[in-house]
DNA sequence: TGGACTATCATGGGATTTTATGGGCCGTCA
DNA sequence: TGACGGCCCATAAAATCCCATGATAGTCCA
């Protein structure tokens, strides 16, 4: 299954427009809807993004866990009620609603961020800032790829 | 299973291509995506690759381990936003894209380093310089492999 | 055993195609 | 009528494909 992967920084014209980097709607070509979902990062200032398909995913997958009334309503609001669909232009862009764009602090720049199953889009300041510490915190607590793949077929093994 | 062993130093043109060792690429030879991903190493001012479903392995991996929420964040970020996946040219090149390239030292050769499942790349100067350091931190612990190879072997005869 | 023939690989350059990006036209709706 | 969104077109830069060359190593046969 294809994943959206790498970081791309792309401008921002003065209508607003920006292209979605090619590789992520390569991603995206399967699907229906020719666009993506936004809304807000809870954690970020920054915005999230994904295909229509996978919010639904992401709807059932919230029904499905026990999720306290509260948060769910909390989630429901700021992340269902606070999502818009955005379609691709003949080009492969899309308009990033101005109060999205404020949000995030995008003015002409914005990038565009893998994370698997969604991206992120951030300004590309803020986010420096941000792979910056993560890198440290990554580091400093000696997370490494091979060490999660050598526990993770121990585990494999341990099943078998 | 094959896997990535031995060293390779290769040429970068102007262009930025590379050949993957052929080595390398005959390991890889039974994916269904023809090339690799790339990401920065944690550890190292080196590039780190792997195929694009070792990757995918590694993300399922990811979800089936006990990892807080920050270090799954942090681990996010630093791979996935900051992997590439760049595909083979029909001569089994790829391209290093300039930001990594910097990042690893990388100008006009790069040294193709097997590590099993993943490889690595470097800068050869650098690289020469971290196995000098290497050798001498092995020979100051007195490591042999001919011990090693030895206690494991009398281990397994003590399962059987 | 030596030598020629062949296959594979790394490398280079040129041509072609894709992308990102900008601008313009023409409806619609207020 | 005037602002705005949707759609189409133009262009430059970048990525990708395709073919050529030289080197190396390996093979086969005399």
């Amino acid at each position: 299954m294809a994943v959206f992967l790498s970081t791309y920084v792309n401008k921002v014209d003065k209508k607003g427009r920006v292209s979605v980097p090619s590789e992520f709607r390569k991603v995206l070509s399967g699907q229906t809807y020719q666009g993506v979902v936004i809304f807000k990062s809870l954690r970020y200032p920054a915005l999230e993004a994904c295909s229509a398909e996978h919010m639904e995913q992401l709807s059932e997958d919230l029904d499905a866990q026990d999720i306290s009334n509260e948060d769910y309503e909390a989630i429901e609001t700021s992340i269902f009620g606070g999502s818009v669909q955005v379609p691709f232009d003949g080009e492969g862009r899309i308009v990033l609603p101005e109060h999205f764009a404020r949000f995030a602090n995008i003015t002409d720049e914005a990038a565009f961020v893998g994370r698997r199953k969604t991206f992120h889009i951030w300004e590309p300041t803020a986010l420096a800032t941000l792979e910056d510490s993560m890198r440290e915190k990554a580091r400093s607590r000696d997370i490494s790829l091979s060490k999660i793949v050598a526990k993770a077929s121990q585990m494999r093994g341990a099943q078998s």
